[in-house]
DNA sequence: CCCTTTTCACCTAGGTGGTAAGAT
DNA sequence: ATCTTACCACCTAGGTGAAAAGGG
């Protein structure tokens, strides 16, 4: 592995709650226009060259079949800094003509989130260099199913606890999260 | 001049109404926090080479003293596509100590606001050429003048009259804009 | 007196799950 | 029967000028 990346290390963020969704078997909801992912996957990152350029991206590795990419985009790390990287504006879709650039995923399948830093090497030859320039992390914790609805509703209840934006449909509790 | 920007064009958006404005004496909201521009720098650009890299940016000229930058980062023109580059997430400022990345602008003081196409020149030697890897835009009916409080109130019935976020202090006309 | 700051009601824009209807 | 879609009320988040208070 090339020296910019093998020192790279990741930290998953929010990692008990990912994990209390984890228990319950977590679920993403897929739509036509795309949704996003509830926890965010965001990790803290360090041991990156503050010189070197990053290219950091995210997959979806099936615990069935096919295989996703999103990106967002470049990343020159600030010195004396943890780098925190948010997909929070990442979405998932079931629409196999989307052109939004979201992620497609199949309904009720199972995904293994996959995160991934790449070394931009500016070198002529890099292409040759590919293979060692990358450094991948898995979070077994983040893995859920894709759904076009929730098929637990303890799920459901949990999101609607924890996510600020549903809620609306929360039914007390002004302090608990 | 290179290449890569001498046949770079570029067109006002929304010039209709940067006009209206104008003949009234245009005026531009500071504040601390940060505003935003209405009507929104916006420009159409063509004539980019589709292999080139390029950098946007704008400054802003004082009809008096200093002068101040604001970029919207890269970009790598498409093919067969009149890029459109819109500057609505720029914000003024009159705070001195500003770290948001805003303009720092001086309240009650005039302004030409300035784009500029930067080749990102590949070369090593690239110092060499940067006076001639630029090439610069200003359109006089953009100038306004930065202030805290509106002086002029026909400015500020066109910009309640134009602008969707201010469609609270609209007295009637529900098809007009 | 002139200019700036703060707070506010009222918008735009868009992220939630519920619900009922639609599709297979 | 099972999964998907479309629409909705209800949120978060943040962009407006008005108005009143603050500062020199």
């Amino acid at each position: 592995k090339n020296q910019r990346v093998c020192h790279v290390a990741v930290q998953l963020e929010m990692g008990s709650l990912w994990e209390e969704f984890n228990r319950l078997g977590t679920e993403m909801i897929v739509t036509k226009a795309g949704r996003r992912m509830f926890p965010t996957f965001q990790v803290k990152l360090s041991g990156l060259d503050p010189l070197a350029d990053y290219v950091l991206l995210m997959d979806f590795v099936p615990l069935d079949d096919k295989r996703y990419r999103w990106g967002p985009g470049h990343l020159r790390p600030k010195m004396d800094e943890w780098a925190i990287v948010s997909f929070d504006k990442l979405k998932l879709t079931n629409n196999l003509l989307d052109d939004n650039g979201h992620i497609i995923l199949n309904s009720m399948h199972r995904y293994q989130p996959r995160f991934h830093v790449v070394f931009v090497d500016p070198r002529r030859d890099s292409e040759r260099f590919a293979h060692e320039n990358f450094k991948s992390f898995s979070f077994p914790e983040t893995q859920f199913m894709a759904v076009t609805a929730y098929q637990n509703h303890r799920i459901t209840q949990l999101k609607i606890a924890s996510n600020p934006f549903a809620k609306g449909f929360r039914d007390c509790e002004p302090e608990a999260w």
